[in-house]
DNA sequence: CTGTTAGCGCTTTCAA
DNA sequence: TTGAAAGCGCTAACAG
């Protein structure tokens, strides 16, 4: 009743096992064509799938990629994951899911999960956080990484380098370009804006939308503009949408009172939020871009129907993901590939409605 | 270097690897307090992390559950999945993902997979399909999945049964009300709308486009209506813009000629479509609903703070997930609950902007 | 309660 | 080229 096994199919065929095993999974020496067809033909007349986990043991791998995202159902990391599930399939790999809520707590968890599971590479996407809270934590994480490429393991971040990890063999960084990308956004954006800027940021201590603040008001600043004001809130739609409250709130009294001057531009740190704010400023009766202007970033692909269109930055997802895995398994094996750099990522500044000024 | 071993810490704890096994892992005898503090302290003063292929080949049980989709990075499934990696994490296992693209082919190959890395259960997610074209596919992937669950695997598909699968032990179902929901849809549409009706649905065989585009005509009929047209095209975004284009044509024509009566109300039979047909009239400078209405089915999250909001059949599809997951799970331990069905799917009609009459 | 002894299914030297 | 044997790390009978 139980699967067949090798030693079975060996014994159909009239072989030793091991001779079955040099058949049916790729080894260095072919044995003869006869006996090749006849453990072949006991195979598949048993059925006979080969037991991974014996596999594994016995030659200490897996055949497996973890991945960890903060939460699947997010579009910016479900983008990453189909990237991430691509290249698995190029290194016949499969990918063994994490979903961590953001936690290091819980990526530390994960990340032993792995290692317990002899995954080969590990893929780590969501950002990493410097908050104080977060440092012990952080320095756990770094620790079971740390151990887990000293084991002989590869990792791959994206965005940053887990804070406190040690830079070592087996680990890599897909850098993303934050805060040159939401440089130029800022720069774009003061071209064809002469009202004020604000931003909506995640929690301070995110690295990610750290950077994508710092590049903005650089950006702003390089276009002769004064730093924006910055509201932190939560890093997905509804804190976009409790901060768009608080916006159009403001807005609302700056139209009428007489000062109605310069609009508002604001520049919401992803997609996502972006979203939110601005269904917040629809909810309380303002339009856009007509009672303001706003931006996002990532350039999430379900959001691109939305109107009025969102102005962005659109982010490779996708390849991202693909290049963190690809970075992660066996080198290429052409001859001049391995100082091209495998994959940079870069973004595009992508200006549409939601930030053009009224005609 | 290598990750330490079950044994060196039970020498270092001298100890006997079976007594540290004891301690480390949950077994039913509990060793003596003193030595199995010893042991914990050898453990981690190691570092020790269990090797779960061993584990799992030792105890033929992997703590795995295979997650089969057609893209993750559809809002869709990563919906699912969300809920999936949730029950999951109740019964303490990992899920392993596999992108299939819909066809059963590779669905097949993924059960394969996940076969051999001897996966506790497995969920199918993703349309079936009956087309004829898919017929030896389908009948492959019967036959891997019943060869998985006679062998003591679970496995629990979403929506319909694998076409020709054999109904037998393991096998669990999770039906989604396609057709009855898409009934209701059809009667309260009906109820404010006295134009026309076109269905935008997927290519024919596809089951669940199917069980809805039945089950809206059922609803027509029930409310005196004649049959809707059926618009055939791609079960995604980009058919939806397709067929919105020609309906776009249509619609423009109808306007221009005398004739200008009965406005179209079109139901795409998912969201995705919905917004791609949406898009498709908008390019086309046509207004919703005030040109057209326009439902779709499933109430993707990230397409709720669409303008104008999309009125659309709610799908609990992260509970769709749980469900499904917990099916193949270890029975639930109450004593009541076994009769309980543990998870009945239910939607509900939720009527939006979209196909609002005009005032 | 603890230790000993076999495996789980496969790969891989090492001889033949 | 093929086979025999040892072992990957852990669990589970069975003894002690």
């Amino acid at each position: 009743m139980a699967a067949s096994t090798l030693t079975e199919v060996a014994r159909l065929a009239g072989v030793s096992p091991a001779t079955a095993s040099r058949v049916l999974n790729g080894s260095a020496r072919k044995p003869g064509k006869d006996i090749a067809e006849r453990v072949r033909q006991a195979a598949d007349s048993l059925g006979y799938i080969p037991n991974a986990q014996a596999q594994g043991l016995a030659k200490s791998s897996s055949g497996l990629i973890g991945l960890i995202v903060h939460d699947i159902a997010d579009p910016y990391f479900a983008a990453i994951a189909r990237g991430v599930q691509e290249a698995a399939r190029e290194q016949r790999k499969m990918v063994l899911l994490a979903t961590t809520g953001g936690g290091p707590a819980e990526e530390k968890e994960a990340v032993a999960a792995f290692a317990a599971r002899r995954a080969d590479s590990i893929v780590i996407a969501g950002s990493r956080s410097c908050r104080s809270e977060d440092q012990d934590g952080n320095a756990e994480l770094a620790a079971e990484l740390d151990r887990y490429c000293r084991n002989g393991g590869q990792v791959a971040v994206v965005g940053h380098p887990v804070v406190g990890a040690t830079v070592q063999e087996g680990y890599h960084v897909v850098r993303v370009p934050n805060q040159e990308l939401a440089g130029q956004l800022a720069t774009e954006l003061a071209a064809g804006w002469d009202g004020g800027f604000v931003i909506v940021a995640g929690p301070e201590g995110l690295l990610t939308s750290d950077d994508r603040v710092r590049g903005f008001q650089e950006g702003l600043e390089r276009a002769g503009r004064g730093q924006a004001e910055v509201i932190r809130t939560a890093f997905n739609r509804s804190g976009g949408y409790e901060a768009g409250l608080q916006l159009a709130e403001r807005i609302k009294a700056a139209q009428s009172s007489a000062t109605a001057g310069g609009k508002l531009c604001i520049f919401a740190v992803n997609d996502v939020m972006a979203i939110g704010a601005a269904a917040a400023l629809r909810a309380e009766g303002l339009r856009i871009p007509r009672d303001a202007a706003i931006a996002g970033f990532d350039d999430i692909e379900t959001l691109r129907d939305f109107r009025p269109a969102l102005s962005t930055v659109r982010l490779p997802l996708e390849d991202i993901g693909r290049f963190a895995t690809r970075a992660t398994g066996p080198q290429p094996n052409g001859e001049d590939t391995d100082h091209v750099h495998p994959g940079d990522v870069t973004g595009e500044v992508t200006l549409r409605r939601s930030t053009e000024v009224a005609a």
